[in-house]
Order: structure tokens, then C-alpha cells, then sequence
DNA sequence: AAATAAATTTAGGCTAGTCTAAAAATAATT
DNA sequence: AATTATTTTTAGACTAGCCTAAATTTATTT
């Protein structure tokens, strides 16, 4: 089928593509990548001919919808793979995602339906992303992070934006976890730093840059 | 750590080693991993050169304990997985092995100590075949095929030497299960094929070529 | 012991994916 | 509008893994 490689192409071009809006840059894909532009001129060049984009040289990419398919297909895997070792294998939410990386890849469609009808056909992955579903259909998300709520705005916390271990671990230690009710309590004028009560109970305080990556809608 | 081709190749070994008792030649090799022998050494030249093998030129290869305690955590990875794919994902006995094919060369150690946990310890996997502890250590089998055997002995299906989905496909419709009962009813002198009663229920016949192939032990 | 056959290695070449350095195109400034 | 800066592409080279064809070594026959 296709390489992992390619899928790991597809994949970042998909999520770029997501966050920008429009035509995603091959510097923004090297970036994401962790590799040099000249080796996304490559890879665009073979995608293109493979018809899983649309690439004109210098200006940008999009997906076709043949390569959209393929992107979604590898993050529905690495979701429902990343649930299940949550659910099934007690791993924590901070380390969930590298494992999922190399499992995403994992060709099998018998395999991916069974995971998923083992854990009950999950809608959200542990971080709160949406599970595309075996077409690829993803359930919209509505959530906005809580750096744009107001004072006394009562919140469900349903994802985050940064998805790295250091700030998983620290969420964990601040003691917020997805589903947990947040009550803006106070916003500091000076700073937009917040202070939130976490399920009525314990009262802490966030920064702004820490307030953008936590995302959350109202009750 | 080493790539999925290093891998194959290392498992190659082990097995071929299993089968031959010492050297394995660098045809053999190509053979099991339906590729050439020219491609062969090159590889060869490569995990010498990583203390993997014990290689000198035209004397056939042993893998050193380094080699070894590789491809038997490979080969532990691929059987946890299929007893994974068959105990809890309904999976066949004849479906588990491409499958596992990919599983075997996903690098986490926390990952497969979970999924041993989950199957609580499996001894064997679905074709009967021992799965090597976190060690590398492996259960010693005594089975031998039911070809062995004469008439009357009461026997326990233990194993398979075919893994292939045809054989096994074979032994589903003949009613041949792991841990069934098998007596041996008659040898037929003139080919050696074999009247069987499985769970003092049902006989059947099988040729040799099939007895060679199911692996039992005494009752 | 020579001759022949079989197994193995070497030589040279191919693709996928990567890199650095240089060239070309586009964007931003003056 | 011209210059400068940035982005992107091309050129050429590298590694892993594979191939075919030819050379070499080892094994088997005569
Ligand atoms: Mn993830
Ligand atoms: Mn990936
Ligand atoms: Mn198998
Ligand atoms: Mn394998």
C-alpha cells in the first residue's frame, strides 16, 4: 500500500491543512516533519504523482480527497490505538502517543474494526481528539480553549492543544483531567493569567499560555 | 534500535538454527525470506559487523547470544500477539499470523509486558508453539508428530509443523483442535496414512503427509 | 586428481528516503 | 522599480535493502 512514510506525510500535510486553513507551506511540513525542505520537494513530487495531493511547485499543497482518505485512516488507527492502551493496558494519557506512532501503521482492517468494537466504539481518543469513524467521518468540535471564556463561566474540560508529555504530566499534577468541570473564578486583567475551581473542589491557578492549550466548552 | 529487515532476518536464523541444529547456509536463508542470495550476504556482512551473527565467508552463520536474545524477543512479540488477536480480538488461528507478521516489530517494552499481563501469561500460542518469557527463556516441548506414534497410543494435540492457513484451514473442517484427544485407531501399513478417533468421537483418516504435521504428545 | 556442479560472494546498479549546497522563484523592503 | 530576504527547488551524494550477472570457492563426480 502505501509507506509509512507516506503516511506519515499525509498525516502532517492533513494536520497543517487543519490549522492554517488553505494551501500548507513545504516548510511548515519540514518543520513538522523534523526534516529539510529538500526532502519534502521529494516526497511532494512522488504524492503528486501518486495523485494523494495537489502540488504545484512554490505554491503549497493540499490534499486530494484520496489522500484525505489515507490521512484519516492513519489517525483513526492511531486513536483508537492509543484508547486502547489507555483503556486495556493501563498506560497513562502522557504515554499513550509514541506507542500509538508505530501502531498507526499497522495494516489490517479487520484488525482496526475489531479494536475498535473492543472498546465499544469510542468517539475520543484520550486527549479528546475526535475518532474518525471507518468512512472517516469526524465529529465536529465545537470546544474553544479557556483562555476565551469569562469570569463565572462554568466549563467542561474536553481536550487540549499541546499534546507533549511535559504538559499532559503537568495537567495531571495540577489535577485537571478531561470530563472535569472548570469554573472561571477570576481573570487577571494584567496578564490574562486565570483562577479556576476544578469540579467545585480545589481552586488553582493558570497562565494564559497554559489556559490557551486546555480546551473546554460550557456546561 | 534495528530495523524491521534486521529483525526478519535474525528470526530467520533462529528457526532455521531450530530445524538444522548448527550452521544455517546462506541459501537457506534466502529461501525463508523469499529473497536472493546475493542479498543475503550483503545482510550477513551487516549484522556481523553488529556482533549479531557469527559469520565467516562461505561457512554458513550461528547468531551470537546478542543475535539470539533479538529474535527471540521477536519471536515472543509475534506469538503474545497472536494469542492477543485470537483470545480477544476473534481472530482465527488461521488469520493471527500476517497480522502478527506486522505486530512482532513494534519496539515497547511496556507494550508487550502489558499485553502478557492482559493474557494473563500465556505458555503457548495458538498453534501450540511456546512464547519465550521476558528473558528469552522457552518451555521445552517434547511433542512429536503424530507419525511417530502406533496403533492405540492415546495422544493430546499439542502443535502444528505447517502453520500455513491451508493446513490449518484443513484441520478446522477435519475437526482437529489443540488439546484434543487423539487415538490412533489403525496404521495403514502400505502408506502410513492414519485412522484417527478425536475425543472418542470422531474418526477420521489422514495421509502421512498430514500426520507429519500434527504435533501431540502422550496422553 | 581433474572435471563438473552447486553454493556463495563480489561487482555494479536500482529505488526510497535522506542530506548539503547552490540555483531559482517569490515575497518583502527600501 | 530595484534590491534584499525568504522560501522553494534542483543537483549531487549518501545509506539501506534489493536485484542480476559474473567471479570465486567449496562440494561432488568421474
Ligand atoms: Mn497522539
Ligand atoms: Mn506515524
Ligand atoms: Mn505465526
Ligand atoms: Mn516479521
Amino acid at each position: 500500500m502505501h509507506s509509512f512514510t507516506e503516511e506519515n506525510y499525509l498525516k502532517a500535510i492533513y494536520k497543517l491543512t487543519e490549522q492554517v486553513g488553505s494551501e500548507v507551506s513545504t516548510n511548515a511540513i519540514a518543520e513538522k516533519m523534523s526534516t529539510k525542505a529538500a526532502s519534502v520537494t521529494d516526497m511532494l513530487k512522488k504524492l503528486s504523482d501518486k495523485k494523494l495531493i495537489n502540488y504545484q511547485k512554490y505554491q503549497g499543497v493540499t490534499l486530494t480527497s484520496k489522500g484525505e482518505k489515507v490521512a484519516l485512516s492513519v489517525i483513526r488507527k492511531h486513536r483508537l490505538w492509543e484508547m486502547f492502551l489507555l483503556e486495556k493496558l493501563d498506560f497513562k494519557w502522557d504515554e499513550v502517543h509514541d506507542v500509538a506512532e508505530q501502531l498507526e501503521h499497522i495494516n489490517s482492517d479487520k484488525l482496526i474494526e475489531q479494536i475498535d468494537k473492543f472498546l465499544n466504539y469510542p468517539k475520543f481518543d484520550p486527549h479528546g481528539d475526535p475518532i474518525p469513524d471507518a468512512n472517516g467521518k469526524i465529529q465536529a468540535q465545537k470546544s474553544k480553549s479557556i483562555a476565551h471564556y469569562i469570569k463565572n463561566d462554568v466549563l467542561v474540560m474536553t481536550g487540549v492543544v499541546d499534546h507533549t508529555t511535559a504538559f499532559l504530566q503537568y495537567l495531571d499534577k495540577t489535577g485537571i483531567a478531561l470530563g472535569d468541570e472548570i469554573k472561571i473564578k477570576e481573570v487577571v486583567f494584567f496578564d490574562r493569567s486565570l483562577q479556576i475551581t476544578i469540579n467545585k473542589k480545589t481552586t488553582v491557578f493558570i497562565s494564559n499560555d497554559v489556559a490557551k492549550n486546555i480546551l473546554a466548552i460550557k456546561k
